[in-house]
DNA sequence: ATTACTGCAAAGCATTTGCAGACTG
DNA sequence: CAGTCTGCAAATGCTTTGCAGTAAT
């Protein structure tokens, strides 16, 4: 990555240009964990402690987007492309699919407080991806 | 809480349900230690693994649901009282406010995966609470 | 009486933090 | 060179698990 592409107002070094260049290149968000093994597998390990850290400015730099899908077992973080976009997420293998529209576009919430000022929101679809949605009608008829 | 209104295919026993109990009255979902404190000042108190293990159980049989907002820091359950709704929660103080209508109702999302099929959503807006709102001004101002 | 449930302690797992040495600007 | 960042280790906080005694049906 070129200079002049780096987030102003943080040093560059190796260890956030590996990290900043997965999820440069991720087109689903990644755990800290999935970030870190990808990391290690290039020519600048990178300690795990030190991906969190990285993932924690990134995400206060407006540079990636932290979130979390189903039971929030762990976190999940995205390069902020700053295009509006939510997910599908498979209840089974947990596979991740980008949904392209949005159902909020038109929306007004009715709030039981209505003094809420509403910024942002985030919505997240489940159900059953192409292979898990195939093995399940497979298993169920082989019952 | 009479024997009819119990769910079926589990022990009744004390602890469940004083846990049952503080559900029912709840209007917010709240999180395991929230259970665990107000049983606490019941007269039964409840060991905070059997918090888990109760909610865990409650989960299965589909008599609460469990969900976590924000970054997920961790879990909150609410009774599953077969009503769709949706909550927008404050960024600041983390308060939690429900949403009574829907924008998924006449939502039909473009997916990039189209055989993935589609069982359910959920939805989440977040923004400042009246009480944070306010509190968030008058700081701006006296700075 | 049999089986399931709870108290309790200890482990598990993602994430955070403290510190000294290493690197960036 | 000064200040920040990283490797590493140890701690944290929510949640889960193992086991033996207790309670429900």
């Amino acid at each position: 990555m070129t200079d002049s592409l780096w987030p102003s107002g943080m040093k560059r070094t190796k260890q956030r240009a590996a990290v900043l260049d997965i999820l440069e290149h991720a087109d689903i968000p990644l755990s800290a964990m999935e970030i870190h093994a990808r990391v290690g597998h290039g020519d600048t390990p990178v300690w795990l402690s030190t991906v969190y850290r990285i993932l924690e400015l990134f995400t206060e730099k407006g540079v990636v987007i932290k979130t979390t899908v189903l039971d929030g077992d762990m976190a999940y973080y995205e390069r902020n492309r700053h295009a509006h976009h939510h997910y599908a997420v498979c209840v089974d293998c947990h596979k991740i699919v980008a949904v392209n529209n949005c159902p909020m576009a038109e929306f007004e919430p009715k709030l039981s407080d209505d003094a809420f000022r509403v910024m942002g929101h985030r919505v997240e679809m489940y159900g059953y991806c192409r292979d898990c949605d195939k093995r399940n009608n497979i298993t169920d008829k082989d019952v």
